[in-house]
DNA sequence: CCTAACTACTTGGATATCCAACTATCTGTT
DNA sequence: AACAGATAGTTGGATATCCAAGTAGTTAGG
């Protein structure tokens, strides 16, 4: 049942009435959780009848972009900012799925490298236009307002060390 | 390891050569994930110390904004925008820690009240301060920023229903 | 009334994430 | 050469979320 009011107005009447500060930056903080939530659910809605959810397309769609088609388990766990279990996790679920294949490192064995099978290759390719074909959950957002968010939160991307 | 680049930026040139199309909002789409990522982290890192995290600490907050100090948890789940079994999941923890305690609705037998215990309302003011003083993790962001973020989002949170 | 449809919450099962600890391997220093 | 410390990945344990299904209670139509 949709509420009648903006809940995010709401909360900074209330954290105005109760004094407890820092009012913008909840505000903000609320308004990116819960677009992340809306977000995540309609790209994983889109991607569900590909077998794939967004953190597994973003794996597959890495490796597609790299240029020998695999990259060690680790470089996946930088890029995609995420832990080393979540890695071992994603890519167990690819491989048991056919997309992808553990082979060992040539010169460092103690380094997996995860490949892209050509059964991968081609989902991944699926998903992009699935995606592209939704505009990842935000289509209606005019593309002035996308980059205003792109531009607004690069600096907190840089503040945690993404570059 | 930090990268040495912007993996957005990245990414952005990535899905251009390979004409995936929807750029704009591929990027929007991973700069809120990755954000939200980001604050997440700090403000769970924030409430940690105080046994709470940023869902349970939510549902407290719309509990001392309330004028009894109790909701349904129903309620509690419309708010948040919440699966019921997520209210269920963490009115257990709040009340086992002692914060809230459940009751049963006067007129309504179905209906599960959740009440803040003094504990709760001293826990929740405390909360609420700890993270005013990191604002929100995203401290360091000019307010003109946190607007832009926030109005931009505006529109994709009332296309999900929200208001 | 009484039954069918709806509502509120909980339980059980699946998934995703993180942390701590472990194994295996590599590297740099002595 | 040998060992201490770093690095790569996995396993086990904890938590949070959702969905499907179940239980209990309420409401509205015949």
């Amino acid at each position: 049942m949709p509420l009648t009011f903006d809940p995010i107005a709401e909360a900074r009447r209330n954290w105005r009435r109760n004094d407890w500060g820092a009012v913008e930056a909840m505000s903000a903080a609320t308004s990116i959780t819960r677009s992340h939530q809306i977000l995540l659910r309609r790209i994983d809605g889109t991607l569900e009848p590909l077998g794939l959810n967004f953190s597994r397309f973003e794996a597959l769609a890495l490796l597609h972009f790299s240029r020998a088609g695999s990259l060690p388990l680790g470089k996946i766990g930088d890029r995609l900012q995420v832990h080393p279990t979540s890695v071992t996790n994603t890519i167990d679920r690819l491989e048991a799925d056919g997309l992808v294949t553990r082979r060992p490192h040539p010169n460092d064995r103690r380094t997996t490298l995860a490949g892209l099978t050509s059964r991968g290759r081609r989902r991944v390719q699926a998903a992009a236009r699935a995606l592209a074909e939704v505009d990842f959950g935000l289509d209606g957002m005019p593309s002035r307002d996308l980059n205003k968010v792109d531009e607004a939160l690069t600096p907190l991307r840089r503040s945690a060390g993404d570059f």
